[in-house]
DNA sequence: CTCATTGCAAACCTTTTGCATACGG
DNA sequence: CCGTATGCAAAAGGTTTGCAATGAG
């Protein structure tokens, strides 16, 4: 597989999924390789994304890319949503969301003015399940930045 | 207001604009700029992005920052979603969405194979409503890329 | 021992910006 | 004319990558 799965333990990776588990804060690369660095001083900005891009191939978190310019990553994996704050960009979590929800029962419920939402399905498109093969790897992983 | 207005109808702009409306591929900057470059070989790359940040203020397109590194831009204005290609990064629009919409149905009718969906809310949160000011500008327009 | 992983720094890519020039109204 | 908008090129993020050294299994 190209991409490369995790064939170690290691007290980096360790610690970054640890802090990931712990907050829910939805922090970006650049947060976690602080929040890191007080366990780890010594621990490479390169080496947190590397992990995080492992992590999230292996399914232990997930990768926010909805926000502004920087990706944000989430440790929690149950199904839940985000709400997102156009002027500061922080993200909170939407959980058990109540399906025909009034706007002004979000507002109470969330503290957000809701001005809106984005629903994006994710899939395969008939081209790439066509002609799936080394092609496709340079795309997808220059595409989808992983 | 910080973001600046259309003041003038320029030949880039109308261009520009012009190109988005008339695709569904919701291009990259990049693209758009190759697109435009057909018609106006020596415009620059920095006056596309200026002027799709113009015409997303101006409200007369959108942009699309959901999938992988690269903002994409949508000269639709309609009421509509999308579907993204998890392999190669590209969008389909996704109109007149019928609501309970079985798996096999969607494929069918997209010719996505559909691994899963994103939901997210945009809105104010509590403590950007609470300090307004010229402070949130700076943040804003970091976060947002805008 | 071996090879995945790390730290460091340089490279990369997309987007933004400073500045002198051009041109729309 | 005046000031917005442009072209160019350099800068600015954020993320990725090459390489020698390290350390997990």
């Amino acid at each position: 597989m190209k991409t490369g799965n995790i064939q170690r333990q290691t007290r980096q990776r360790r610690v970054i999924l640890e802090e990931l588990k712990r907050t829910d804060l939805h922090p970006t690369a650049a947060e976690i390789y602080h929040i890191v660095r007080q366990r780890i001083p010594n621990i490479s900005l390169g080496t947190v994304y590397r992990n995080l891009e492992l992590l999230v191939a292996a399914g232990e978190v997930r990768k926010l890319k909805v926000s502004g310019s920087r990706a944000r990553f989430d440790g929690d994996l149950g199904d839940h949503h985000h709400v997102r704050c156009t002027l500061c960009g922080r993200i909170d979590d939407m959980k058990d969301l109540p399906v025909p929800l009034a706007e002004d029962k979000f507002e109470s419920l969330t503290g957000y003015k809701v001005t809106g939402f984005r629903l994006e399905f994710v899939g395969i498109c008939r081209t790439c399940r066509q002609s799936r093969g080394e092609m496709l790897d340079g795309i997808s992983r220059r595409e989808n930045g992983k």
